[in-house]
DNA sequence: AAAAATCAATTGCAAAAAACAAGTAAAAAA
DNA sequence: TTTTTTACTTGTTTTTTGCAATTGATTTTT
């Protein structure tokens, strides 16, 4: 399993990276803002995430308060993982992130956030399109915690 | 070493973790940005990077195109690493990192690219500042490349 | 109530990558 | 010419990943 280590330093930037400086742990971030919520919704995603890698970041992230889960009352079994408002505030981050291969690499095919609309909204500033996207993932998220 | 894998999916934040989606890259990228530019000066950095992963990845990211070098005349050893257009664009990724890690995290004693500035000028949109620092190393890197 | 199916993990093992330590080759400095 | 500096490379150990099979609790079906 990924061990929690220590922070290499005190930048702030190498911090978040030893905390989500993965190949995975935004993948499932990207996901839940997705609407995904459950171990086999998150197993299902076309990159093929490995049942012990994903056990382990799920683990992780909870750790890291980026994610929580509540279990709903006719159902014992399934998690239903939801993003904290930590985790929330990492979607700036993947909205530029996906800004960048948009404008640099081939692949078009799948913009999973919609990202046509934060291109066109960014022309006027990305601020707008971030809080929009937060609001619309925080009915979601209260939906869930309010559906038990 | 690293293998330059095949892409996960379409999906552009998977492709870009699938180029820079570890722990060492944009660390890298980050010093680049704060005016370092040799081996010798990343290997010197807080966080301690091993050499043989330093090497791997100038390797990676100059193969992505992410960064480049030249060689100064008066000194055929030492590789001067700059920032490819396609590496500057990392930085509002790295803006928006730094951004979320101090208002999340305890760490608030280093603050290498001028984060301080960074949030004044966010309530006013985000934009202005990345275009700065964009500005900013453009310069710097000129005036390397004109002083071989 | 018992059997079957579902689902979220866990386990075991091989392969890949990272960490650590030491060494090398070329160029620059003394 | 010798020494030092610099950018790596090599070798070994430890950690992490990838993959397949399995478990164990719960839910569904019979």
């Amino acid at each position: 399993m990924l061990k929690n280590k220590t922070y290499r330093s005190t930048c702030p930037l190498t911090s978040l990276l030893d905390i989500i400086g993965d190949k995975w742990s935004l993948i499932i971030i990207r996901d839940l803002f997705m609407g995904k919520n459950t171990y086999g919704q998150f197993l299902n995603s076309p990159e093929g995430i490995s049942t012990n890698i994903l056990a382990d970041r799920l683990k992780l992230m909870k750790n890291n308060e980026l994610i929580s889960y509540v279990y709903k009352e006719y159902n014992k079994k399934v998690k239903y993982y939801y993003l904290t408002n930590k985790g929330i505030d990492l979607y700036p981050i993947i909205c530029e992130m996906m800004l960048w291969s948009d404008k640099h690499l081939k692949f078009k095919e799948m913009h999973p956030l919609g990202l046509q609309s934060i291109k066109s909204i960014k022309e006027s500033g990305i601020e707008l399109e971030i809080k929009e996207t937060k609001n619309s993932y925080l009915k979601t998220r209260s939906e869930l915690l309010t559906t038990l």
